[in-house]
DNA sequence: ATCGTTGCGTTATGCTATAACGTATGGCGT
DNA sequence: ACGCCATACGTTATAGCATAACGCAACGAT
């Protein structure tokens, strides 16, 4: 499921994905430091540079409500188009949907607005069916 | 108790209101502790328990995306309802409005996958009207 | 009175992210 | 081949964001 062609990752930066999609969830940038200490990683830099051309490439999101990162659950069809993500807080689990109502909508708002959008986060935290009903 | 009055505001907790009201823009806890020092602040500690009041009022809102806080623009209506907000990435400033669609939308997905939202982050990055027509 | 709650002040620490330096490599035009 | 440039890499240091853990003070309720 991971490892289709994209544009040809340097070894970091296929590291820094390996990580993020064995990982059963968000990882922060020093999770996956400490996840790769042993292919020789040693500085918060080198994750966050792969990091950057994973995002450039569509191939990692980055979740701004809790400064993590996950492997794009779509990364065939990187459709540019806004993603939503439904984080449970207890386990950690996210999943990611596309609705275009939603953004039509925003990006109705937009036009209303003159404003110009670059990058759009909708991010809803709470928890999961399984965790809710555990309590 | 979701009750509509708000306790009245510490001290503290009023002149981090007020920073972030006088301000033209969203500010980091950093940057409102340094307009407090003359009030006597020397601690990010300070700031973070005040806002974590005001976020709990309404009275104030976190932007995910920047690590910043702003003002809610419409305090007397605090309906809980889910805001979205626009950040102009050149000159800083924020719009903040509702849609009933997208909270519909949303609201269904998390129905349908039987998610239970706590928080909803929706923002919109780019740039404002005049800045956009800037450059 | 004493207990629990809430807010406050301080110090220390942890987590997240980038600046600034230098090195190495590979493509490309001449 | 050569110089040139762009990209990636490694390392150290630092900046920026947030909380842990201690103790004290004020206040209301039992």
């Amino acid at each position: 499921m991971a490892g289709t062609a994209h544009p040809e990752l340097t070894r970091n930066q296929a590291l820094v994905l390996k990580a993020l999609d064995s990982a059963e969830g968000p990882l922060g940038a020093y999770a996956i430091l400490d996840r790769l200490r042993d292919k020789g990683f040693r500085a918060p830099l080198q994750v966050y540079r792969a990091l950057d051309k994973l995002l450039e490439f569509g191939l990692v999101h980055r979740l701004e409500s809790i400064n993590a990162f996950v492997a794009c659950a779509h990364p065939e069809c990187h459709a540019h188009a806004t993603i939503a993500f439904a984080i449970c807080d207890k386990c950690g689990r996210v999943s990611e949907f596309g609705d275009e109502d939603v953004e039509d909508r925003l990006g109705t708002w937009a036009k209303e607005h003159k404003f110009k959008p670059t990058k759009t986060t909708i991010e809803i935290r709470g928890f999961c069916e399984k965790c809710a009903s555990e309590g």
